[in-house]
Parts: C-alpha cells; sequence; structure tokens
DNA sequence: TGAACGAGACGCTACGTCTCGTCTCGAAAG
DNA sequence: CTTTCGAGACGAGACGTAGCGTCTCGTTCA
C-alpha cells in the first residue's frame, strides 16, 4: 500500500551536514531554508518535502549523528558514576558549540510540541532512562533509600544544572557539578 | 548633560497594553511589531526608538505589570513555605496562558544573552532571592542544615520544576509539587 | 514512465530605516 | 504671567530587503 518514496540519499547527506555546517557558523536564529538549500546544492522543495522546518532538519541531522545511548558504568560507586555523568553533563552545557546547539533545538521546541516530543523522547529520554536504571541498580545495592520516585530523582540532579544553564545564573564548572550531586545525594541515600 | 528625553507616556503605555493583549491572542511566534504598533495607534518607529526588539518590549510589558517581590511567607515551617511557593510556581506553570508568556521570555531569553540578564535581574532573582532569604531564617530556626550552599538548594527546589516544564516531561499538579518538596527536604534538613 | 530532483520565479509578510508634516514641551523673550 | 519659538518626539506610511512556503519548469534516475 505504501508507495516506496525513491528518495535520493546524498541530497539528504547533504542538507543535515550543510544544516550542521551553517549552524555552527551563524548560529540558530540566523539559520534559513535557503541557506542550507544552496549550501548543500539542492532545490529548497527538496527540503520541504521532506521536512517540516528547519527545526525538524536540525534535530534529524543531530539525532542522526548522536552517539547511541550509552549505558551509565556501574563502578559500585553510586556517588562516583553520578558525578561522572553530570561533570559530562555540565562540560556539555559549558562548552559554547555544543550549548549553541543545545539552544537551538530548545528554542524549536519551546514553540512546536510534536518537535518538543520527538527531542524528548529521542535525545532525552534515552539518557534519564539510563541515569533512572543506575538508580534503581543504586536501590538494590542500599545505596539510596527504597522509596524513591526514580523520575523525580532523575529531574533532582539534571534539574537544578538546566535551570543554570537557561538562565545564565551562575558558572558550569566541575566543582559545581560535584556539589550538585553532593546535595542530591544526601536526598538519595538512605 | 543628559537631555531628558520627551517620552509619550500614554504612546508607552498603549504599546505595552497592545504588546499584551495581542500576545495572549496570537501566541508569541506571531507577534510582530507592526501589529503592536496598529494596535497601539503608533508608529513603528515610536517602537524602534524605545525598544529593541519584541523580546525587550514584552519584557518591560511583564516586568511593568508584574508583581512586587512579595516576600516569602514565614509560618516558621520551613516545608510547609517551601510547599506554598513550589505550588504556587507549579500552578502558575500549568496555566496555559501564563506558561506560554513565559514560553515567550524563554525563548527569547535563549537568544538574546543582554535581554536574558533582564530577565534573570529583574524577574527571576527577586524571587529567588526571597526563597533564598526564606531558606537562612530555616537554618537559624535549625530546620535546615548550617553548611548549605544557598544559591545551590535554591537551585534544586526550583530546577526540577523548570526542568519539567521546559522538556514536558511530566504533568505539573500539586502532587508534583509536594513530593518535589519533600525530596528537596530531604537534603535541605539537618 | 513517473516520482524525485536542481533551479529558481512568485507573491507574501515582516523586518528595520527613512522621510514626511504635525504636535508638544520647556526655555527664552516680552 | 503670557507669548514665542525651536528641538525633538510623534503618527503615518513608503521603501528596499530577506526569507518564507508554493509553484512551475526541464532533467535525472530507478
Amino acid at each position: 500500500m505504501t508507495t516506496t518514496p525513491r528518495r535520493n540519499e546524498r541530497s539528504r547527506r547533504a542538507i543535515l551536514d550543510a544544516a550542521l555546517q551553517l549552524l555552527s557558523e551563524t548560529g540558530y536564529p540566523d539559520l534559513t531554508i535557503e541557506a542550507i538549500a544552496a549550501r548543500a546544492g539542492v532545490g529548497k522543495q527538496t527540503i520541504y518535502r521532506w521536512w517540516r522546518g528547519k527545526g525538524a532538519v536540525i534535530l534529524e541531522a543531530l539525532t542522526d549523528t548522536a552517539a547511541e545511548p550509552a549505558a551509565l558504568p556501574d563502578t559500585g560507586d553510586l556517588r562516583a558514576d553520578l558525578r561522572t555523568v553530570i561533570r559530562a553533563t555540565v562540560a556539555e552545557f559549558a562548552d559554547p558549540k555544543l550549548s549553541a546547539t543545545t539552544r537551538a533545538i530548545t528554542i524549536e521546541t519551546l514553540s512546536d510540541e510534536a518537535l518538543a516530543e520527538q527531542v524528548r523522547d529521542q535525545l532525552l529520554r534515552p539518557q534519564l532512562d539510563s541515569v533512572k536504571d543506575r538508580l534503581r541498580a543504586g536501590q538494590a545495592a542500599g545505596q539510596a533509600r527504597p522509596g524513591l520516585d526514580l523520575d523525580l530523582t532523575v529531574e533532582l540532579l539534571f534539574g537544578p544544572l538546566y535551570h543554570r544553564w537557561l538562565l545564565r545564573n551562575g558558572p558550569l564548572t566541575e566543582a559545581y557539578a560535584d556539589d550538585l550531586v553532593d546535595l542530591a545525594m544526601s536526598a538519595i541515600a538512605p
């Protein structure tokens, strides 16, 4: 029933590459479909045929490039493992280049509910779930309180981080990451 | 030395009112300077003379209308007082109308550093500081650990909330507010 | 052979700047 | 205290520009 679309993979890649390239050159607000089409050597219609707008293009470019879920390490020390992941996330947010991309997606997310859902499910959930799994293992090992609401606990770890990044409310350093983990751990530990 | 600008207060109010009106009618992304000017019965130049763009207009419209800092209640029960403020914030984020406005400002904030600073200092800081003050009083009353980093602690309370709202990561209910306060309190209490 | 393709024309909307002629205010002059 | 007058803000809207999303064109390719 579904007619297989004869899509040109070369064009698709050229578009995604051009989009990422332009994103890092001009920043998200000044990124235009016309520029992407020109850079990719592609007709505008080819973009509009397959994507709904620049947000969708960027999202696919990122998910396409993104690393796999990357399960959390489990060294047996819950605090240390959380420190590792929170430090990594802090570093990501502190990096101007990566941060710019995250801002881009976040902007689009704020005004497009469908896109927000995609971002959440395809990019964020896998990471948050892996932390949730690690917390569950921590509970089994007696390093985390048994009664914890794990969704809420994950938010307790990442929420302050997003908050500080979003509001530019303070420095994003390794020390901050460690302090955050320590404070959260005093709510997590039995 | 500074020549006092002879600004027309009537126009200023008309512009701010029109902006808020249109914001609630059409939503932020479709809000245009031209529409604001037309609705306010004002030349476009009058807007561009005094503001840098629609973000700045909306920000002033909001700060102008906003309630005063509103110091937190101090009933002597830290947990109860935090519950009150977090419940109120959750309700604000859950309200589609208020939430739309917050999203609007947040979008602008993400792509305009100067505006972000203004929002942070004029809208957010006062509220966060009042919570910080309440926490300090809680320390004095022996309801909060003495060694707490209060900036971090405030983020521990509000961060998860912003996180869930931003990512549309779950329901924003009174029960959620209470659970959040309880979890955070187990990191705050001695 | 038919759908996707590169190219780009098209009308549209909003941008931000500009130029009108008018109005308003505050200081100087009477 | 009143009149005059000049500078600057004002409403209105024309202007060129940019990017939007849609729409043909031939052309290519599976």
